[in-house]
DNA sequence: AAATTTGGTCTATTGTGATAGACTTGGTTT
DNA sequence: AAACCAAGTCTATCACAATAGACCAAATTT
């Protein structure tokens, strides 16, 4: 199963701190997103369950890599709603959102990386 | 609000059959997805709340375009998860899935229609 | 030793999406 | 008129995401 949106929230602090302090944890997220010191625990205790991160002594750490954990969730995203296909979920995406060229060039630059070889 | 899943799967009904009865509907999505009729009206009364469709006569028509809804969308998931980045979100995407040279171009011909002039 | 802090759990609420059974009603056959 | 069918509503269940209050235990400070 996919990473929901607020563990993702989460992860987002621990792979920019780890490894990282429970109790900093609690602190960084109350202050970035409001969050109180139940709703933290109750984060990082569904993610330790998904195998997303491990605790020792209180020290967290990730498991997975960022770029594998969110490859896998836009996977999800675009299956669950575009047949898998990447081309139809960026006309619908690009139907309504304008590029600049730089943008477009990024972007160009990014699928020419990712042709297989 | 965006549409939802379900409510997507329907309305993909809906924009290749329009005008359509809602029995047909509920035949198409029995096939299709093995719905019940009751769950195929209770979604059907939803998307008319959200003013996705309306109903004259059980005639039902879409009062959206497709491609409006579906990019809509995707901005929403991709603001969810990425900060609306597409960048990102593309990035994420590409790490686990290599693309053919034909898959290339076809992107890259979606995103040079997508700059704005 | 008492008080405090820190780390953590357990339970609960609220929202909402997906799905469907039971029922009703108005028109259509027989 | 009786039976039938098509359309539609109402209520309900289940799952799960997001959020947090109350509480507890171990460690640390005073």
């Amino acid at each position: 199963m996919s990473i929901s949106d607020s563990e993702q929230k989460l992860m987002e602090i621990i792979w920019e701190n780890e490894p990282v302090k429970s109790g900093s944890i609690v602190l960084i997220a109350n202050e970035k997103f409001g969050w109180k010191k139940s709703t933290v625990y109750t984060v990082i205790k569904k993610l330790t369950e998904k195998g997303f991160i491990v605790s020792e002594n209180a020290v967290i750490s990730s498991l997975r890599q960022r770029d594998e954990v969110l490859g896998e969730k836009t996977e999800t995203l675009i299956s669950k709603g575009f047949g898998g296909s990447l081309p139809l979920f960026l006309t619908a995406f690009l139907s309504r959102e304008k590029l600049t060229r730089d943008e477009a060039e990024e972007l160009k630059k990014l699928i020419d990386e990712a042709v297989e070889s």
